[in-house]
RNA sequence: GGCCUGUUCGUCUAGUGGUUAGGACAGUAGGUUUUCAACCUACCAACAGGAGUUCAAUUCUCCUACAGGCUGCCA
């Protein structure tokens, strides 16, 4: 027999209301921020509310400060909620610590409905009893011995002060049904389903009846979460029935996995988005990879803005197998919205990143004093821009523009051992330079660097080298002409000099 | 152990009862080039295995293998 299996259709004329609902043990990592906004782009796209929830039943794993780094990555994100906290609402609070009493008023009813019974069996003897059934190699359940206490015994054990978690009476040898957007009919019979505890003995409850009293109250219509919570959705529905809640949509996100194929973790490298701000990556790219994983849209189109997600997003072309989590594919779409970024939008970016770089590294004498920052930068996207894959590539490519530099003893005896005068080309492109305009034109430094390069019969090649190692102390800038150009004639000639004066 | 789920190039994926199985990232080779990129061209590379259904299966069914999840007074 089944219980009541009533899966809801879309209702087009009832508001969707999706929620995320994270607990705050932890910054919001990569596989989190990609529910949060595939349920943000749905409700989104059928301009329904986006809710968002606190998840915070587990006083010994809970961390408060990380629920504000979660609202920071979210809002970093351009994930807003519409309720939630800081939104307040009808259906909040929205923080599951604060609904303490809303779960015991359910769970009463339950019990008093015998759908739930007082369980005082202590955490210790259950896990004997595990334990023992796991070794003889037998599936565990609970034997339900409390059920089997008179009301006396019970009410004698309340008096005298013993601690009780409540368990919910899973029925006996039904099936319950249920259709996941993503993975299709799902079937499980209750008779694998153990009476699972529903409050604990400290008064709070278990995921699986708060996450479902919550949902039902909030009026979800749509569940959107990872796949690890698809064994989780029978018990939900079976809290469902019990109190004839309606019973939404699920849909079941595949999992996001390291390269390994291990479950997303630290020894995968970065995984928070507070990392991935940090290391430069933008908003617009971080979403349109998120989206990538474990959906597409069609053979050819990889680049999504986040108002064509909205547009080409649905829940039925979500696929199934969990996805590996491609740091170098994220680099590439990283470095393609850069490339392709107004000039002024990566200005504000770069000067914001710079700035930070200079406050983190504690640098105040900057070799560039008499020209803004933001300025100076405007002036050096354009040759950047092609070249950088985060923001902090950038800045590690144009720094010496504004840091002083001192030459690393790789480079400074890097001509010692090459068949080329350093010095002496070092001593021309001085010469010539100094000769150039005050304008200082890239063109003209062109010329006349390439004038070196014939009178001294060397392909060019070296002469860039030498001269690039001497002003930039590495073997990698900006185009060189240009570069120096901004870089001005006198730090220009000075650095030349300095080189000079190291090498010979 | 029990229950649930998944498996197309190295990775993300498209796709169909009959296709040279498509694209993107990565890789390789070449072009361009003052370095590094970007850009252009080409190349490499996949239907987990076995049975069944069928004229035909990567596609449908079953089994096996492998992987993941749940089985907590974690979420």
């Amino acid at each position: 027999m089944n219980i009541n299996m009533n899966i809801k259709k879309e209702n087009n004329n009832k508001e969707i209301r999706v929620r995320f609902a994270p607990s705050p043990t932890g910054y919001l990592h990569i596989g989190s921020a990609r529910t949060a906004f595939f349920n943000w782009l749905y409700a989104t796209k059928t301009r329904g509310k986006f809710i968002l929830r606190i998840e915070d039943t587990d006083i010994a794993r809970h961390q408060e400060e990380t629920i504000n780094l979660i609202l920071k990555s979210l809002k970093w994100l351009g994930l807003n909620w519409d309720e939630g906290p800081e939104v307040s609402s009808e259906y909040g609070p929205y923080r599951q610590s604060l609904r303490t009493s809303i779960y015991k008023r359910y769970s009463q009813e339950l019990i008093q409905a015998k759908k739930a019974y007082h369980c005082f069996c202590s955490p210790e003897e259950l896990k004997k009893k595990r334990k023992n059934k796991i070794v003889e190699g037998k599936p565990y359940k609970y034997d339900r011995k409390c059920l089997k206490l008179s009301s006396k015994d019970i009410k004698d054990n309340i008096d005298s002060g013993k601690p009780y978690a409540i368990r919910f009476l899973v029925p006996e040898n039904k099936t319950i049904n249920f259709k996941d957007t993503v993975y299709g009919n799902i079937t499980v019979n209750t008779e694998s389903i153990e009476d699972f505890i529903i409050i604990r003995s400290n008064g709070l409850p278990t995921y699986n009846y708060s996450v479902a009293i919550d949902d039902a109250l909030m009026k979800i219509t749509h569940v959107i979460r990872g796949e690890d919570h698809l064994s989780n959705t029978p018990k939900q529905i079976l809290i469902y029935n019990a109190f004839n809640f309606n019973i939404p949509n699920f849909t079941h996100l595949p999992m996001i996995l390291g390269q390994d194929g291990q479950k997303l973790s630290k020894r995968h490298g970065s995984i928070s988005i507070e990392k991935y701000i940090e290391e430069g990556f933008v908003r617009e790219a971080i979403l349109n990879y998120l989206a990538l994983l474990g959906w597409s849209y069609n053979e050819k189109t990889t680049i999504f803005t986040t108002s064509g997600l909205i547009k080409k997003f649905k829940l039925s072309s979500i696929n199934k197998k969990p996805a590996k989590f491609d740091y170098n594919k994220l680099l590439w779409i990283n470095g393609y919205y850069i490339r392709n970024m107004e000039n002024s939008c990566l200005k504000q970016l770069l000067e914001k990143q710079l700035r930070n770089y200079l406050a983190s590294k504690n640098i105040i004498d900057l070799e560039n004093r008499i020209e803004p920052l933001g300025q100076k930068i405007e002036k050096i996207i354009p040759l950047i821009k092609e070249r950088i894959k985060t923001l902090k590539e950038g800045i590690d490519l144009i720094s010496p523009f504004f840091i002083k530099i001192s030459y690393s003893d790789e480079l400074a005896t890097y001509f010692k051992n090459k068949e080329i005068d350093a010095a002496d080309i070092l001593n021309r492109a001085y010469k010539t330079l100094s000769e150039v305009s005050s304008k200082f034109h890239a063109k003209d430094i062109e010329k006349n660097l390439r004038l070196v390069s014939e009178r001294l019969n060397l392909n060019f090649r070296k002469i860039a080298e030498v001269v690039r190692i001497a002003i930039w102390n590495s073997t990698i800038s900006p185009p060189l002409f240009e570069t120096i150009e901004i870089l001005g004639k006198g730090l220009t000639l000075k650095r030349i000099n300095e080189y000079m004066g190291i090498i010979s």
